[in-house]
DNA sequence: GGTCCGGTGGCTGTATACAGATCCGTTCGA
DNA sequence: TCGAACGGATCTGTATACAGCCACCGGACC
């Protein structure tokens, strides 16, 4: 397996499903998206309608769904004088949705490591296969990719032990909470320790739950979000005091 | 504390948030929604846009609105012949969605009775009042309410204690959870014995969680909810094994 | 008889006009 | 000078028309 095949892969989920060809709600939807999670967006500027209508070339239709979608996954919320603004991330909140990715983790890796299904245990074995290809080509991946972009492939982890648990509300759940913290996640990933540290502990959770040792994977599991939560938290405490300063959001 | 006072607290999340002040696409929205949960609409039945404007006298564009609210929330899939359809309730799904209630009402009840906010504890003192009065009052109620709106009751239970517990997240998680599985726990309180062991139940938890014993609060916790599942399973198999026969619906 | 192809109806996606609510500045009066 | 009412700008909610897609159906050809 080469490098660049890996690579491909890790950057595959960069942007989410890039559909190009998707409705002018999705594409309106996805853009707004995009920029809210690369900080495009100062937290105090509102969103119109009718200015995204002009902005995106279309009307004010599709530009409402797609508000009301962003609404609905917390990227931003309603403002009381009129349309919409990025939802400032706050410390609070995200210890919040920590808390639940906690126990959901807990539940998929457990789920995923007990096994009942035959075709569960192939897919664990699949994503370590892949980890294992992504260890072994990390040395040459570590100056090709721009690394707070390994948030997608951390978040892949995370996805595939869920499909393997087979419990597709834990799953939808997940991914909602991943949605919620993307924000602020992109800022765990910024140096190569970090990364390499994660690449060793889900290799370590995989083997685990590969062997169906539960209680090991489980225990691990918990020590892997609990370091991730720990990092982004002091990252995004200075970050946002930094927005503070600037007089950019309100925490 | 009167009887009536009580029934009236206990009904008064019958029908969700009543608003007929809302707008066009709330009242489509709440009144579609209540359709789906008392089942006035067959599995098979393709909702389209333009025949649900007529009906409601109104335009398709609320309704367009009200459509993807309640397929965001799992009443309703898109048919790919166009419009939506009621989503037929599986008994798989309803599992994995009580898997993830177990972990999350744990996760609230062990906040709450963990008890770090003096505003927590004294919300918990007041739902411990509100239950004494209903089990005071129910041998009144139980010749006035149709039994199956209890889950009304019990809902509110759950919320309170997940406010209780300061976790804003997780109380919007739950309350997802409940919102798909209403329809199905409406099958919960059907007897007389089991929303008096409920009544109990809830007491017994929330004497714990007032008291500060995680443990037994959360063990309690476990067994209520464990209870819950078990007698919804039941009643639901049977019931959708009458709707199969009947070819109502699809397993 | 089966399969492929083109027509057709139905439904969604989008554009746009209008109505109603709300907030802010201004002006008039005390 | 302060307050209240008026007016206008702005933005959302709703109605409606139009365009395009897609599944379904019928017929022709293999």
């Amino acid at each position: 397996m080469s490098a660049d095949s890996v690579r491909e892969r890790l950057l595959a989920g960069r942007a989410g499903p890039d559909r190009a060809s998707g409705s002018a709600a999705d594409r309106v939807h996805d853009a707004l998206r995009a920029d809210l999670l690369a900080g495009h967006l100062s937290y105090g500027e509102r969103l119109v309608e009718e200015q995204l209508a002009e902005r995106f070339h279309t009307s004010r239709t599709p530009v409402r769904e797609a508000l009301r979608r962003l609404e609905t996954d917390g990227h931003v919320v309603r403002d009381p004088a009129g349309g919409v603004r990025p939802n400032p991330p706050r410390v609070s909140a995200m210890r919040d949705v920590y808390a639940v990715r906690f126990v959901l983790e807990d539940l998929v890796v457990t789920l995923a490591a007990r096994g009942a299904g035959q075709a569960d245990r192939e897919a664990l074995e699949r994503l370590r296969v892949e980890w294992l290809e992504l260890r072994e080509a990390w040395p040459q991946l570590r100056d090709q990719i721009d690394w707070p972009d390994f948030v997608h492939a951390d978040e892949s982890f995370h996805e595939g032990i869920a499909r393997a648990s087979g419990n597709r509300a834990a799953l939808r759940y997940l991914r909602d909470v991943n949605e919620r913290i993307r924000v602020l996640r992109i800022h765990d990933f910024t140096t190569a320790d970090r990364i390499e540290a994660t690449i060793e502990e889900h290799l370590e959770i995989l083997d685990a739950a590969c062997a169906g040792e539960v209680a090991t994977a489980t225990a691990l599991m918990a020590t892997h979000v609990e370091a991730s939560a720990s990092v982004v938290e002091a990252r995004v405490g200075t970050l946002l005091a930094r927005m503070f300063d600037a007089g950019e959001g309100e925490l």
